[in-house]
Order: structure tokens, then sequence, then C-alpha cells
RNA sequence: AGGGGGUUAGCUCAGCGGCAGAGCGUCUGCCUUACACGCAGUAGGCCAUCGGUUCGAAUCCGAUACCCCCUACCA
């Protein structure tokens, strides 16, 4: 668009802006001129690559995928308008339970039936039907916030090239005996009926009971009292345990109890796994059904009973009064059965964690079954030595700990799931229970051998842990493989480090060889907006795509970034990002401003520096300082920082500054046009950056002015980033600049106090020490007096004047002459606080330059420094005492 | 039980060895021809407590007190 053109629709910017009109024409542009390839730069350019962790392909973009997704997006914009090639990999997680509890609904609500009606292979059918429908949903929301992901290179967890990792993996794993199939203790949902990692536990305290239970010598010698909290897992004891150590229980040991309830007789035995000091001392063993027990009867030869099944009922083991009631009704009866026996030897209230699963809450039954793991030891090993050797940066570091911590104890990884939906597991059993898993590379084995395969799947987790190479089409050997591997950045919620952060980086070491990526950046969980939790049953869910709908997804992603520094708590809400919608009503307002300073005519090309007003070079030193604190931020993540420097640049310095400056100068008759001119393109050119700078954080908006501005919106994605220029480090300008607008600040704040309206014009007289400050500010002599509404400014000279009011900014002292010099009794007290404040601080730094130890071991520049301090504070304060009533305070 | 983290302005948090900062909120003036999603100005803090290191500590070390999170088989 030429700037003829451009002009045209200049007169229609509204004051405020309505971000619906123009957010998704930018996106739908961006992303059809290619933009977000990564062939959309250079051959040659060094790539930048990023994975999405995969939303769960049943839900809806929450505000913690927001908060991520935006920070990624950041990342991309800003790598890309530094010349990288780009590639940001998205896509959605085939989540086994979620979606196939989603669909057997679904499939329920429709038609009354079950999957079991329909058997697996139509089921499965319909899950792959489903997910490819709705995933394409949350990714149009992910769209929605801007992300500038490569959306030809979109990965399903469950489709073709990522199946194919999976089964590639797990044959690996096999054939290092890395994988294996064993009867051990797992955690058992008996509501989604499959067994779950450890991971997948929540575990909660619970006010509960330890019951005392006497079991009966089988001599008739006397009874043994056991303690527990699980009194319906006595069916399945086949022991009970004593301390070696313990005096108490010494003559037992060796000698059998009857089970109460059962006709079952068991041994008591002495293992050193029992505290001696918790309950009675001696515990009863239910190998079948707890951990700890489980490794007891290992290590005691003892058989191991299973008395609550999968569905969570007793099972014929455990007795015919009691097959078929649920566990806790067992529990009940059992507690029943003891007391009419007289066998119940008192409770007490107890605290306890129980486990609970992830997904729906139920109370898990741990219990013994046979299921595959990893032995993750060898991969996690590898792991911890990239993590230590750096070649994976945790940011903040301090995770690196708590990795080192779960990495050191790591324990087996649990990978099958009693599920349909899923990668379904590479192995067949024969008739006696022989394993055949197939050699990485070889086709599963052929039908005519009647072999049964593996009716389970894998744990959703063992296809996202290949991410960061299977969408890069591992196992092959890719072109995109070749380029973009290892990954640069995963952004991610401290929440998974353990699920999928850490597994991430043992199959990256592991399996293509190298990390998976260079930097994590683990971010804090989103909160309401007084730091409350986010909960559906709380109603204090924040939907960031209604936010978006409301204040517009450039001011969500502000917001987020903004608060993305903060802790582990990001308090998120509505007042926030109203406060960074103003920031972009500002930028936009700002730039119908410029656009009328302008005029028609295109911008000149800037003037040499040297050669540009003081305010001038101002600005172009706060932009370069500006650049490059924007740049220094970013390349450590810290993206609240550098919203922040954004922000105050813009706001404080250009708006509230600049633009105040500028203003007398453009509109004043008297100066050249040649003059106007260099700072018409200084304005330009600050603002064309400053969009510049935006851009990563906002999109759409920033997109939109530069078309305003300049017409060239569409460009703006592929511009260079705005990096700091070194020519335009400007001290003096930066220094000057400081004094006027504080003379000023305080000029404005004696009006207000003294109730003298701005039609009022004062006479002021400025004291400025030695050195070039004093020419530098008499430069800007007109702009100070037209901004402070002076008649008469005397630069130079003692700002001691009788009858008139005195104040000092840094080293330069004022006096002001009023119609009303005496300090109202408001004033005297008010000033009489700050010289003693001033007292205070000058004793300190007079007792510090007078202090041997300061002068002999602090640095020059610090002594330097304080020194400079006790001046400008001494002097201040005689100022301040000029006109004080009753003199020195 | 083990590990990690927090305690700074009314609120949410930055700062992590050399004069206490931001955003929001408060208060006081203003619809000043870019902007009331605004302008100008103001108030507000023994940086949890106690010791130590240092010329110098909000900042480093130790202890204490609350608070949070993670990991864990005490029946």
């Amino acid at each position: 668009m030429s700037p003829e053109e451009s002009k045209s629709h200049r007169p229609t910017l509204p004051t405020t802006f309505d971000p619906a009109t123009f957010e998704m024409k930018w996106y739908r542009q961006q992303e059809e001129s290619g933009l977000f390839r990564p062939e959309s730069a250079p051959a040659d350019a060094v790539p930048f690559t990023m994975v999405i962790p995969p939303p769960n392909v049943t839900g809806r973009l929450h505000v913690g995928h927001a908060l991520g997704r935006t920070l990624e997006d950041i990342l991309a914009r800003w790598r890309r308008m530094q010349g990288r090639a780009v590639l940001w990999v998205p896509g959605v997680d085939h989540a086994g339970i979620a979606t196939q509890m989603v669909v057997e609904r679904d499939l329920f609500d429709r038609t009354g039936r079950t999957r079991h009606d329909l058997g697996r292979e139509e089921f499965l059918d319909l899950c792959h039907e489903w997910g490819y429908a709705r995933r394409h949903d949350i990714l149009d929301q992910i769209r929605r916030l801007g992300c500038s992901c490569d959306f030809s290179r979109e990965y399903y967890t469950i489709d073709e090239v990522r199946s194919r990792a999976v089964r590639r993996v797990f044959c690996e794993l096999y054939h290092q005996g890395l994988a294996y199939r064993d009867n051990r203790m797992v955690n058992w949902c008996p509501r989604c009926a499959t067994v779950l990692s450890d991971l997948e536990v929540n575990h909660t305290e619970q006010n509960g009971h330890l019951w005392s239970i006497a079991y009966p010598l089988s001599d008739g010698s006397g009874e043994i009292v056991v303690a527990t909290t699980r009194p319906e897992t006595m069916l399945g004891d086949t022991a009970v345990a004593v301390n070696p150590e313990d005096e108490r229980y010494r003559d037992f040991v060796g000698k059998s109890v009857d089970l109460p309830l059962t006709d079952r007789k068991i041994p008591v035995i002495a293992d050193s796994f029992v505290d001696m000091t918790f309950g009675t001392g001696a515990v009863k063993v239910t190998p079948a059904h707890d951990a700890s027990d489980f490794e007891a009867g290992r290590r005691n030869n003892l058989a191991s009973v299973l008395v609550i099944g999968f569905d969570g009922k007793m099972t014929k083991d455990a007795g015919g009064a009691y097959e078929g009631l649920d566990r806790f009704e067992a529990r009940k009866k059992v507690l029943r059965d003891l007391e009419a026996r007289g066998l119940r030897r008192g409770e007490k209230s107890h605290l306890n964690a129980i486990g609970r699963c992830q997904r729906c809450d139920t109370i898990l039954e741990p219990l013994v079954s046979l299921q595959w793991f990893v032995k993750i030891k060898p991969l996690a090993e590898k792991a911890m030595q990239a993590v230590d050797s750096g070649q994976v940066v945790f940011t903040p570091d301090t995770w690196r700990k708590t990795f080192d911590e779960w990495m050191r104890n790591i324990r087996d990884w649990c990978i099958s799931r009693q599920l349909w939906w899923g990668h379904e597991i590479p192995a067949w059993y024969d008739k006696d229970g022989n394993v055949f898993v197939p050699k990485p590379g070889e086709p599963d084995p052929p039908e005519s051998l009647g072999l049964t395969r593996d009716p389970d799947v894998f744990d959703t987790w063992f296809s996202s842990w290949l991410m960061p190479f299977s969408v890069l089409g591992w196992p092959e050997k890719t072109e995109d493989m070749k380029r973009f591997y290892p990954t640069d950045v995963m952004v991610t919620g401290f929440d998974i480090l353990f699920f999928w952060v850490a597994r991430m980086i043992m199959a990256g070491c592991w399996f293509p060889g190298d990390v998976p990526f260079r930097n994590v950046f683990l971010h804090g969980l989103v909160r309401d907006e007084r730091g409350h939790k986010m909960s559906k049953t709380r109603g204090n869910v924040v939907d960031p795509l209604e936010m978006c709908d409301e204040y517009g997804a450039d001011a969500v992603r502000f917001t987020l970034a903004v608060l993305s520094g903060t802790g582990r708590d990001l308090p998120f809400g509505k007042s926030r990002t109203a406060g960074y919608r103003a920031f972009a009503t500002k930028v936009w307002n700002a730039t119908r401003f410029a656009i009328g300073m302008l005029g028609d005519e295109p911008p000149k090309p800037l003037a040499p520096f040297h050669s540009l007003s003081l305010i001038d070079r101002w600005i172009l030193s706060r932009l370069s300082s500006a650049c490059a604190k924007v740049n220094a931020s970013l390349e450590v993540f810290r993206f609240d920082e550098a919203a922040g420097a954004l922000y105050a640049f813009f706001w404080s310095e250009f708006c509230d500054g600049y633009v105040e400056f500028v203003k007398p100068v453009l509109r004043d008759p008297a100066l050249p046009e040649a003059e106007k001119e260099k700072t018409r393109a200084v304005l330009h050119l600050v603002l064309m950056r400053s969009l510049a700078l935006l851009h990563p954080f906002m999109p759409f908006v920033s997109c939109e002015i530069r078309e305003a501005l300049n017409g060239d919106g569409a460009r703006l994605p592929q511009e260079a980033f705005p990096a700091s220029v070194p020519e335009w480090d400007d001290p003096l300008a930066v220094a000057t600049v400081e004094i006027l607008r504080g003379t000023i600040t305080r000029i404005r704040n004696l009006r207000a106090e003294r109730g003298l309206s701005q039609t009022v014009v004062l006479e002021a007289i400025l004291e400025v020490p030695e050195g070039d400050l004093a020419p530098s500010l008499e430069s800007q002599r007109g702009l100070l007096m037209s901004l402070a509404r002076l008649g008469t400014l005397t630069i130079g000279g003692k700002a001691e004047v009788e009858g008139a009011f005195h104040d000092a900014i840094g080293p330069v002292g004022l006096a002001v002459v009023l119609p009303r010099t005496e300090l109202t009794p408001e004033e005297a007290a008010k000033r009489r606080k700050e010289i003693a404040a001033l007292d205070k601080d000058i004793a300190a730094l007079e007792a510090k330059l007078s202090d041997e130890g300061f002068r002999a071991k602090a640095p020059a520049a610090v002594i330097e420094k304080a020194r400079k301090q006790l001046q400008d504070l001494t002097s201040r304060r005689e100022k301040l005492l000029v006109n004080l009533p009753g003199g020195s305070a």
C-alpha cells in the first residue's frame, strides 16, 4: 500500500480499536504467506526449533496452554525476525483414557451401546474418527492466540509416523533387555479398569483408623495383635511379621497363627522392615495388596493371595462369605465379624496417605499384576549426565535440583494399560506364555505361527516422550531430523517435569542419541486474579479464548508474558488484562498522534546522529537501551523483563516524554522546516522500531498499526528485530533530559500545591554545576519554558533569590519566583521531614566515607559515587533550607 | 520422613552485595485538539525474626517462626 492510499483511511482510525476487526485478518495473511514455515527463511539460515507440548485432543485450550504457547510464540517470532529458520511443530495428544471414556460415553448416549457391544476394531475406528474430527478444534484455538506454528508439519501422537516411532522404541528396549514383563505390585484403578504408573497417582492425606486385631496362635498359647488400616486385606494375609530385635515377640517367631475368618494357618516371621514403635509392632503381611508387604513376601518366600479383584470387589479367594462384596463393604463386614468373634482389640484415628486415580479420583487398589515395565535406570543415567554437563539447561535453574532428585530415585515405569485406545503393544505370546517381540524394523510375526497378540496398549506418555524427534520423522533419517534436531527450547509447566520433560530427555539421549532440546523453560501455574487455583467446582476458571474475545489476543498474550516472570503462581484475570489492553490502546493512539504530525510526505531518512536535537538524541539513546534490554531478557527467557522494558520505554519515555517534547517543537512556527523534518524522521523511526519490538508480544495490533503508519503491516513479521545501536549512546542527552523532566515535575508540583493554574506564568532560575550540563540545558531553554510555563528562565549563576521558592533536582538548584514565597505549614512539615531523611543519609555517607575500611577496600567507583552523592545531598539540603521558616531544621 | 521454595508498598510480584522498584489499587486536580483503556501530581516499605560473614547485607551464611509445593511402602 502506498503512502497515498494509507492516508485515505487515516481519518477513520478511531480512538479505541476493536481487535476482532483485524486479528484474524492478519493471522490468515501470515499463515497463508508461508511465514510460519522454516522454508520462508533463506536456506542457510540457522534453524530454531520447538515442539508444542501436545494438548489433549478431548480438551479445550485452557489458560495454562495459552501461557506456554504465548511464550513459545514470542520466542518464535523474535527468532524469526532475527533471521532464524523457525520450525515450531504443533500437534495434539491422543489421550488414551480420556478419549476412550469420552467416545464410550458418546456412543452410549447416542446408541445405548457399549464398546463391548461394538467390538474392539469398530470402537477403535470410532476413536480415530472422533480424534481426527476434534483435533482441529484445539489447533484452531492455538491459531486464535496468534501462534506461528508450522501447521504443514502438524502431528497427532497416534498417527502413522508417530506409531512407527513408538513401535521402534519398544522393540529396541525389549531387545536391549530394558523392556520386561513381570508380575509386580501396581496401582490399579478399578473404575478405569487399568493399571497406572506411579506418576498418575495422587496422594491425599485422609483421616482413617488404625484397628488392632488379635490373631490367635495355632497352639493355643495366646494371641498376637496386629495393627492395620485396611482390615479387609487380612483375608489375603500370608504371614505376620515382627522385628527380629523385638524382645516382646521373640518367642512368637516360627510359630503359626490361625488367620481369623479363614481356615488358613500363617507363620509368624521376623523381618527388619517392621517398625517396632508403630502400632503393636506386629504387622499382618498381605503380599498381594501392599507394596512393602509384596517386598517382604518376596524376601520370605510367602504365598500371595489376591483377595480384591480388578473390579474392586472381593474375589473367590477372599472366602465365600465375602466374595463379590465391594472392598469397602468388605471392610465393614470383616470388622463386624471380628467383633462377633471377640478379636477386635481397639481402634484409634490415624492419618494416612492414600493413592487416588489422577483421572477419576477413585481410591486405587495396589495389587499384583502382570504388566510391561521399562527398566529406567540406564536411561536415567544418560539423561542426568546430559543435564549435569549442561547440554540441557533448565530455566529457572532451581528445577534442575528437583529433576536430579527424582532421577536419582527413579523407579521402573509401568507402560502397559488395559485400554483399547492407544498404541497396541507389539508383543505376542504362544500357548506356553513365551514372549515374541519383533526386532527393530521387522514386521509382525506371521499369523501362521498361531501367536496371540498382547491385548493391552501403551501408556500415552510412552508416545509423548518421543515427541521432540518423532515429530521430525524419526526413526527415518529425514531431512527435518538432520536439520532441526536437537530442538532449541521446550516450554512447559513445571507440573509435568517428571511426566514428560524428564522422560523426553531420557528418550532423546537414548534413541537418537542426542538431547531433545537445549533449553527447558518451566513456567508456573496460572491462577485466578486473587491467587486461587482455578477449578470447575470453585467456578473461577478463566477461559483464555473468552478473554481474547473480550480484550484481544494481544492483551492476553502481553499479560501472560508479564506474569511469566513471577513465582510459581501466576495471578491472571480481567483487571490485569484490561491494563495491558490499555497499553495496546496507548500504542494505537500514539500512532494516531504521529500520523497527524508526520503529515503526508513520506518520512525522510534519519539525519546524522550528531546533527540531531538533544531530545531526538535522547529518545534514540533510550530506544537503543530498550532494544538491548528486550533482547538480553528474551535470551534468558525473562519474558516479564522484556515486556516490562518495552512497556516502560514506550509509555513513560516515548509517550510521556518524547511526544510531549516534540509537540511544541513541531508546532513552533519559528523553527526551520529542515529541523522539523529531522525530528519527524526520528519520531517515525522510533515508532517503527517500537512496533517491531512489540510484534512478538502483540502480533496483531502491531501489524494493524504498522499498516496505518507505514502501509507495511504484512512485512513487519519479517523485519529485522531491533537491536541496540551503540552510536546512539548519549549519556549527556540522557542526563540533561532527566534534569529537564525533573524540573518540569517540580514546577508542576509547585503549581498543584499552591493552586496556581497553568495560565500563571512563572519565573525560574537554574543553578547548574560546572561542566557540559549547563550548555546542554541551555539548548533546551525553549522547551523547558514551554512545558513548565515559564515567562523568564535564567540558567547559570546562583539560584538563591530573595523571596523565591527553592528546590533541587539532583545537582541542579532551582529557584522559582512566586507571588507568595513563604511555605504553607504543610509544605514546611513535608520539607522538614525530607531534611530529616537527608540528614540521616548524609550522616551515613559521611560515616562511610570516613571509614578506613571502606576507603581501603571499596572499589574506587563506589567511593567516587558516594562522594558525589554526599555532595548532591548536601547541596540539596542547603537549597531546601532556603525559605524554610526557622532556618535550619 | 526426605527434598525444594516462599516471607519486600493495600494486592500480585521483580530486585539477590554498594541511595528500596514495577503493575494494579488509593488519594488530589484535570474531558489540555493522540489517548478518560487518558493526563498531571501525591501518599505508601525497620525488605518475617535473631545471630554471623563483610568496609558495606533486602541481597551471602546459619538458626527460628509461620506458609506453599514435590517426592515417599511406615502397616
